[in-house]
DNA sequence: ACCCCTTTTTGAATCGGTTCAATCATATGC
DNA sequence: GCATATGATTGAACCGATTCAAAAAGGGGT
């Protein structure tokens, strides 16, 4: 019945009409007359035409339609990752709104990924750089397709980038804590340099490799000093970002003989997993502790005491980057955004 | 400096070869002399040229490479739905390991949708049909492409699909909690109709329109029956799978002059609300009540009691769902995996 | 009947590659 | 020195459509 496959030509053949012809029914139906649009139709009906074959049509425009969101994780990465999912998420309803198609790529390996990203059948990227930021950047700049960096960690101003103001955002932060009355602080960092986890001092802060992690710690001093209070004071955890490690942290910060009574945390994530067991230990976040996170991914609202946070305008972000590389007006330069404050449930004032 | 875009044939001819020889270079090397795969290589770089463009290339071809997953939803589904997320992280998987592309389809208005569908460059698609799945059927048909349904709520045999055994893991997780010594249960069930909640009675999980549903119902009646309880004494209440639905299921239930010492849930989803709303209460899971969940979503391992559930292999379906659809090899039928009951802390003896 | 203007339709070029049979060049065996 | 095998390169066809200048057809006015 079927012999090989159906095409555009071969429907207009049987039809006894040109080919261009046919194209228009397509594609510019106003434009042929209905006598022969419809007899085309069902001519083409009559064969099992599924319609113009994206592929030929795409060689034509030169279009894909799609963007690809790209980082250096397994694609798992997407849907498990409260930060890439809220950011996911907010991009796709971008992306939804104008028709535009989604593609994932993804690679934990080098190679791999250098694959992936050359064979994606997309317009321009998105990369999401929470690490190792400069190959993605690399790799991307080969395929020589607009793309715009998230979280980049890196001072080259000359990488097209969207970057929340992490200084500002933890100034604001530490602040909210100082002014509720909070004196004596903890730190849960997010990875400072590659393959440590532990306290970290203000040596280590300043020279830390990753720029998101530094600012906000940077963010956190400068807030607190106006308070009096000296960045030697404040004790700081590097962690990463997972439970067993920020476990590790709390247990470190709350050995001091003068514990805190806030803690400072550079992701929801670490924020979320402090509450927890700063609850199994028999605390009560915010009576007996206040904990402030960085994000503001979803779940910070869902858990009961809500979680106080800066929150990344994840909407806006996303509507800049797809906007930026649809259109391929990618700025040549990095774009700040400022982050806001939410105040949920989890700080308050201190027990006296 | 850059005239226009730089084509192979531009390369070719600056190289001093042939086209076909130029092509050779980038797929395969080991066919033309060394000498001369390295001044067209070298050529290229001055050019500037990017590689083979993909469009040309798979026009050829006819492979894309990628498999799209469809729903009937806004493309945000994808990254909160806990079911989605733990089927997309599993596809994710398998499609890494394999080098293909991962592209999102999904609109909540069928207009959407079709186009969405239609211009989709992928080789397949996988289609989630918890809800709205002949819809999706039947646009993804005209695509006459290889696609395979997952969790179809139909009985139509003809469409290819994988799904699981409802009713036999239900009746499992009926089991368990009755050997455990339980004779009161109360079921929250997922949808059985549109636009309906509240309590149903067996003639209308009888007459339910989606069948996962229907089925999971029926499991539980059978395994209950065993022991002895008829359906007529199992309250049943049907939510929407979301917070305030869940509430009133559980408002219901334990309004009962005698109320149930087991909750048998529909959904990991409804498992996790129901656990939180009895804590709120007061009564602890599981020493006063036992829950048990479907699906096996991750966070039901994640929570403490860890979620006592019917666990989808999500890893055994993706790899089948891809496998298929890849090598356009779908089954013409229905396929049926079983669930396996996970035993976590959220189930143990009842109260004497 | 003729000319001019519109509306349709046609045919061929084009998009950017891949592929493969045929050709050419070089080395090997006898 | 000649036939033959081996390896590298070429050229043209092809993938499946879109596009557009030019031709054809149809309609109206005089």
């Amino acid at each position: 019945m079927v012999k090989g496959t159906i095409r555009l030509a071969d429907v207009a053949k049987a039809a006894g009409v040109s080919q261009g012809t046919a194209s228009n029914v397509f594609n510019r139906p106003e434009v042929v007359r209905e006598e022969v649009r419809e007899h085309v139709l069902e001519t083409a009906k009559r064969l099992g035409y599924a319609g113009p074959s994206l592929t030929g049509r795409l060689l034509r425009a030169g279009k894909v339609n799609a963007i690809g969101v790209a980082a250096v994780e397994p694609l798992a990465y997407f849907f498990d990752d409260p930060w890439a999912r809220a950011l996911l998420a907010a991009v796709s309803q971008v992306c939804d709104a104008s028709g535009t198609g989604l593609a994932l790529v993804s690679a934990k390996d080098r190679q791999k990924l250098d694959w992936n990203i050359k064979s994606a059948l997309v317009d321009g990227f998105i990369l999401l750089c929470v690490e190792g930021g400069e190959k993605l950047v690399q790799l991307t700049r080969e395929r020589q397709l607009p793309f715009i960096a998230l979280a980049l960690n890196d001072e080259d101003g000359s990488i097209p980038s969207i970057s929340v103001d992490n200084l500002a955002g933890a100034a604001v932060a530490a602040r909210h804590l100082a002014e509720l009355g909070h004196r004596r602080f903890g730190v849960l960092a997010t990875e400072l340099s590659d393959d440590h986890v532990g306290p970290v001092g203000v040596a280590d802060i300043e020279r830390a490799i990753y720029s998101t992690s530094r600012d906000r710690a940077l963010g956190y001093w400068r807030a607190l000093e106006v308070f009096g209070i000296s960045r030697e004071d404040v004790p700081i955890y590097e962690t990463l970002n997972d439970k067993p490690s920020v476990e590790a942290g709390l247990d470190y910060l709350f050995s001091a003989p003068e514990p805190p009574t806030a803690i400072l945390a550079m992701s929801d994530n670490i924020a979320l997993l402090a509450i927890n067991w700063l609850r199994a230990k028999g605390l009560s976040v915010p009576q007996d502790i206040s904990v402030i996170g960085f994000d503001g991914v979803p779940e910070g609202g869902m858990v009961e005491p809500g979680l106080t946070t800066m929150a990344q305008p994840f909407a806006e972000i996303a509507q800049r980057a797809v906007g930026a590389v649809l259109h391929d007006a990618v700025p040549a330069e990095r774009e700040m955004i400022d982050v806001i404050l939410v105040v949920r449930g989890s700080t308050a004032t201190p027990k006296r």
